[in-house]
DNA sequence: TTGACATATTCCCATATCGGCATATATTAG
DNA sequence: CTAATATATGCCGATATGGGAATATGTCAA
């Protein structure tokens, strides 16, 4: 089985940082798919491409305005990204706690406890 | 160019289902390679392929017990793409605010209003 | 040592990728 | 209508994938 298709969901269509990049770029307002190209220095068929994955996964949509497709991010289709990350909120928690712990109590370095 | 190798970082790493399996898996515990093989029903080799490619951008740690590897995941390697889900925070949470204002106007259970 | 157990690696294969380049489609202007 | 602009799609090639089966490596027990 080859790898899931970078259609398949969203996991796997953020896998591209260009796509992340559209993402971020489509973030605050509707953009021009020729605004994305110089914008982000891309070239045309690519950012097509990259939009047509990102629209089949429903991370951006898109509107046409004459001869222009407008397009922008869904950022409801990023939570339940959000919410997986979020599952494991509590470990950078408890490194916070852990370091002001440290700090708190400034003593002693524990002797090394070896990390493969 | 081919897609980004899985093991490039972790955007590209999480984008495998098993992947994300796996590091739900060992989120509380620290578990042996045969008790994910187990508890998760894949088989060993697919396991000991997936932990690599885990270990390879730090999503998961390891250290050997006799003839045991005890693998656990290292959230902080998580958190990354937690700040990244993040920057799009507004958009749901936008549409949160949103239903509350409808709820409060109207003093009622607002009728389907579709939750992920 | 030998054998049993635990894990990692190798090989094969069908498949999807992304970038470039060329081209097709769609829409408006004149 | 035709030309020009905006976007999408098709084709190519090099590459990496993930599953499965077989096998290699590593560690302990007797």
């Amino acid at each position: 089985m080859p790898r899931a298709a970078t259609a398949s969901d969203a996991f796997n269509a953020i896998g591209e940082t260009h796509r992340r990049e559209i993402l971020g770029y489509l973030a605050r307002d509707e953009r021009t798919v020729g605004e994305i190209v110089t914008g982000l220095r891309l070239l045309q068929p690519s950012v097509s491409k990259h939009l047509r994955v990102l629209r089949e996964v429903g991370l951006v949509r898109v509107r046409r305005n004459g001869r222009h497709m407008l397009y922008r991010t869904n950022g409801e289709a990023i939570r339940p990204l959000y919410e997986w990350t979020r599952t494991f909120e509590r470990f950078w928690a408890n490194q916070l706690q852990r370091v002001k712990e440290r700090a708190e109590s400034k003593g002693q370095e524990g002797p090394g406890t070896a990390e493969i």
